[in-house]
DNA sequence: AACCCTGCCGTAACTATGTTATGGATAGCA
DNA sequence: TGCTATCCATAACATAGTTACGGCAGGGTT
């Protein structure tokens, strides 16, 4: 492995297990024993790194979407690829934060996206492989009639700021700290935005079923707690429409 | 206004017109004419420093939302309130940024929200009055009939989501630079939600015109700038059921 | 009136971190 | 052999958070 490829490795191995604070050119650089000049030979700087760094998280992040299996059921492909994606978030919070380029006062570091040329939605070209996984998905949902629609780009946005606000607003702690926020909160939440979007109540149900047998109970499991009754819990029952 | 108010106004001002690299000890006691021993004499340190800035945001937040008039129409005031997030994320996405406690690499700077006991949902007790007037305007809906469901703080964080995802998405860049995100993804996406939830699809139009004729023409006027084709811009059109 | 304590604040120094200047070592090549 | 490019270490520099120390004003005590 070249000095670069293990600069990057242990910046991110150091980023999950001793936090953001420890990504600093003196520490990455005795932890693969050579000095602080190695940032500056390959990377140009630090924020040379953190581009690398993002990059390479992001290539993680479409292995792990990509290894989502398809099925002949778009959306529980679809509900899958949600949970496998908070999976990798939770997985390493700090990587998932530095990924979407979100910036702290004292750092002198911009955000990634904002160091490209204007106009590029992303700077981070491996960024859009991500949005493209989903995109597909949905994709594949519309042409099995299962959701209503001409525009997958739109539809997947929808999906994305869905899964995004909840997966930041969970490792902030505003769902608790148990891991329940994914039945109570982002299970309603997906199952309401498919119904919107044209499909039935019960295959969005049998479907939401077949994402959960498929994922295994890895989906309650980030960390092991007392249970608190912060947000109840259990789908929302449907019942007649009360029109005005 | 004492020194520490003043340090505190001086900061999301700062904060707004230089950016959040501009945040650090000299520049901002220089702006008041001070100083870095201010700092420590107020606040304890730089980190101190942020928490009283994270919690004036959050009082600026709060305001702002409870600004949005309640009418007789709960839906319309939901989404109105979605307006006026997003239209306060807008406003200075670096403010909002540091709100919800990202983090990055290089600084010493830990997320507000960790720097709290433990269990704790949010360190910022100011935070829960934002969640609230979602979670009130929910309820609203819920009394009036217009969506289905027992659990308002569960149904809020589905909305809070939403707009939180969209907001962080948008100014990232991913839905363009023009604002045209409004229309083509949080609108559906919210249309999608409310339906999802039980309302009826003429009763969400009117309430979103509502809305719409409520917060003007502001939702548009983020950044001028020339057309992207990244994401297409217009309300989906919505077609008849197709059922399996 | 004299004394002392407390809070607020400035000067200057200390520490950590990103960065740069400089030079050496090695590999490849003409 | 000599040249060049690449990689890298040492050391120094610049910036920013932090701390040590002392001054000063105000108020209460003796």
């Amino acid at each position: 492995m070249s000095t670069k490829e293990r600069l990057v490795e242990a910046g991110l191995r150091l980023l999950e297990s001793e936090g953001p604070e420890s990504l600093n050119a003196r520490k990455l650089a005795a932890e693969i024993g050579a000095s602080t000049m190695t940032v500056y030979t390959h990377f140009g700087g630090m924020a040379g790194l953190y581009e690398a760094l993002v990059r390479q998280a992001f290539v993680q992040f479409a292995q792990a979407l990509a290894a989502v299996e398809r099925t002949d059921d778009a959306v529980s492909d679809l509900l899958t690829l949600g949970l496998a994606y908070r999976d990798f978030a939770s997985a390493s919070p700090q990587r998932y934060r530095l990924m979407f380029g979100v910036t702290a006062p004292g750092s002198g570091i911009a955000a990634p996206h904002d160091l490209t040329e204007e106009g590029t939605p992303s700077g981070i070209p491996e960024a859009s492989e991500t949005f493209g996984e989903l995109r597909k998905a949905v994709q594949r949902a519309l042409d099995a009639g299962r959701i209503d629609g001409d525009d997958s780009v739109a539809i997947a946005a929808q999906f994305w700021s869905m899964i995004h606000g909840f997966v930041l607003l969970e490792m902030s702690g505003f769902f608790g700290t148990e891991g329940g926020g994914v039945t109570a909160v982002l299970a309603p939440h997906a199952t309401n935005l498919l119904m919107g979007l044209g499909d039935d109540q019960a295959a969005v149900a049998r479907s939401a079923q077949s994402a959960r047998e498929r994922f295994g109970d890895a989906t309650t499991t980030t960390r092991p707690g007392p249970p608190t009754a912060d947000v109840r819990r259990g789908p929302r029952p449907r019942t007649d429409r009360k029109r005005t």
